[in-house]
DNA sequence: CTGAAAGCGCTTACAG
DNA sequence: CTGAAAGCGCTTACAG
């Protein structure tokens, strides 16, 4: 069927044994070498990964196991992740959950069965939860989403301090009835929905909020029927871009207009995000540092397993643009 | 290390083989399945997949191989590819080329290490133009891109007719000066450029377009210094939405009211093309359908290798939006 | 530096 | 239905 090492060395006139070697690197003349690199040319081999995992036990990938790839904060990250690994000539594998802890389980035991290095994990909030009692028979580092009694490395936004700088934004510019709209099944949705109630509460003023599945379908839902009632909030935020993305087609269907009838601010720094008009409020996220962080992490770990526990906290950048301004050019007017 | 089938053997009483046929729904009685259910529970067993591969010769895997995943186009295909291949019990590796021919050679090497049972492949124009000329040791369905000469299956956008109802529907508006953005590195990019060539030829209008990298980075750069001249179009197509993106942001740096000073349409349904002021004109591709589809032909192909070549092409739906309509509100209003 | 041989963890004819 | 044995394609001590 397929040109195994055996052929490489038949035609070579060498061992497998040398053919194996010189391929990777190991001690071998430099006849020896070129004349295997010229049977290897002739005969078109390409290694079989699988024998090659089998034998040496080492599988030379990562997993990356995330809750949606569509979500682009996921696909930015996993783009770094991809990037850091094929530099450190580690294949990497991409699963998505959908936010599915039975997915979540199936794809935690096929990375057991691909016998993975490490793993990248963005875990929905129950699977995380119970993370302290599962055992991995690799090294994990939790992305964008962690817990304070975690024992696992992790790259997180600083999601309180991130949703009170946006607070602390709205209340200067002049906004009291702040909505907030939040994702329920990740720890960064409640940690941002728990800086959105300091916030708030420091500011003296009373938190509104729901939360809902971290899609855009269900955020237009929720917010279509939220702007409709009567005491409907002046300012939303949002706990992601796809929230983002449902709460303002809400507000344009409703015809509200932003910002003066309804202020807009939230998470991931989009290109659609400074297009709209008025541009949107948004925490920037480090989104390449977070991938590329998270798999030097791993890579940290592997390297030496004795390491303390690392949780490496990022801060975000709050980029102010039109959809938070409406109160402030009044006063500006004025 | 790990446990192996050996360790479950053991533990169940009964040999290698009845564990491994127990596993794989192979002929085992009753009795013995369930002491081999409870020896894979108490021991915590997960089959070791590169063993598996290697002896059954089947990786039971699918390569993905894309040019850019941070591309909504790509993440959509990618994520309905990937369902499919869940379906049908097979995993996916996805891999980003970047539109760079040297990492597509990489990774056709590597899909050929890894023994993919098939492959879904967007190729570059570079490489496209080189696969009649290649051998491949799995059948190939190529996605979005593919050529007059292909021999491989294939699912790609009528771009010809796509491209070619944006430019009847802008001239119907009363555009004549109809400038075009088009990707260099694709041979989508170069069929919707012909549509537009077509399209500008048949209502006899001069054509005026450029063609760049396929980033917003590139697009944004172009369209800055050609909104900056006297002789600008008055109305834009670009090939994808990536360089939508970047021409938008140009036209609004630039000042141009959209679309009284400039018209835009282009191509995918982003939720953002419906939130910017006003919405954007575009063609509609049938993301998911593409995905699920090419995972269709290439599992048909590998049922029957047999099987005629199959090119399928797929019809886009034109989205009107306010982009495109100041001539007629214009004449509405009249 | 080089080769013969063992063995990674499975699956699958082959007997029974 | 069940088990003993061969072997998938590699890598890696072990000798020399």
């Amino acid at each position: 069927m397929s040109v195994s090492i055996r052929d490489v060395a038949r035609v070579a006139g060498v061992s497998v044994a040398t053919v194996s070697r010189a391929l990777g690197n190991g001690p071998v003349s430099d006849a020896l070498r070129a004349q295997v690199e010229a049977a290897v040319k002739a005969t078109g081999y390409h290694p079989n990964l699988s024998a090659r995992r089998l034998r040496s036990q080492r599988s030379g990938t990562i997993g990356l196991v995330v809750a949606d790839i569509r979500n682009p904060f996921f696909t930015a990250v996993a783009h770094a992740a991809e990037d850091a690994a094929y530099r450190a000539g580690l294949r990497l594998i991409l699963c998505n959950t959908e936010e599915d802890p039975a997915r979540e389980a199936i794809y935690l035991g096929l990375m057991q069965e691909e016998r993975v290095s490490g793993l990248l994990f963005a875990p929905t909030r129950l699977t995380q939860k119970e993370l302290p009692r599962q055992r991995f028979a690799y090294p994990v580092v939790l992305i964008d989403r962690t817990g304070p009694n975690s024992a696992h490395d992790s790259v997180t936004l600083d999601n309180h301090a991130a949703m009170g700088a946006l607070i602390d934004h709205l209340v200067e510019q002049g906004y009291r009835r702040i909505g907030g709209l939040f994702g329920k099944t990740s720890n960064t949705g409640v940690e941002r929905r728990n800086g959105y109630l300091a916030g708030m509460l420091a500011h003296g003023l009373t938190p509104d909020y729901r939360e809902v599945a971290p899609s855009a379908v269900a955020a237009h839902a929720e917010a279509t029927q939220w702007l409709a009632r009567g005491d409907r909030p002046e300012a939303l935020v949002t706990s992601n871009s796809l929230l983002m993305t449902g709460a303002m087609k809400a507000a344009r269907e409703a015809g509200l207009r932003i910002p003066e009838q309804l202020a807009l601010a939230g998470f991931d720094n989009e290109s659609w995000t400074e297009l709209v008009e008025p541009g949107i409020t948004v925490i920037e996220q480090p989104v390449e540092e977070i991938g590329r962080t998270a798999m030097n992490l791993l890579l940290e770990r592997l390297q030496n397993p004795a390491l303390p526990v690392r949780k490496l906290v990022l801060g975000g950048r709050c980029i102010v643009r039109g959809s938070t301004q409406a109160r402030a050019s009044m006063a500006g007017v004025a």
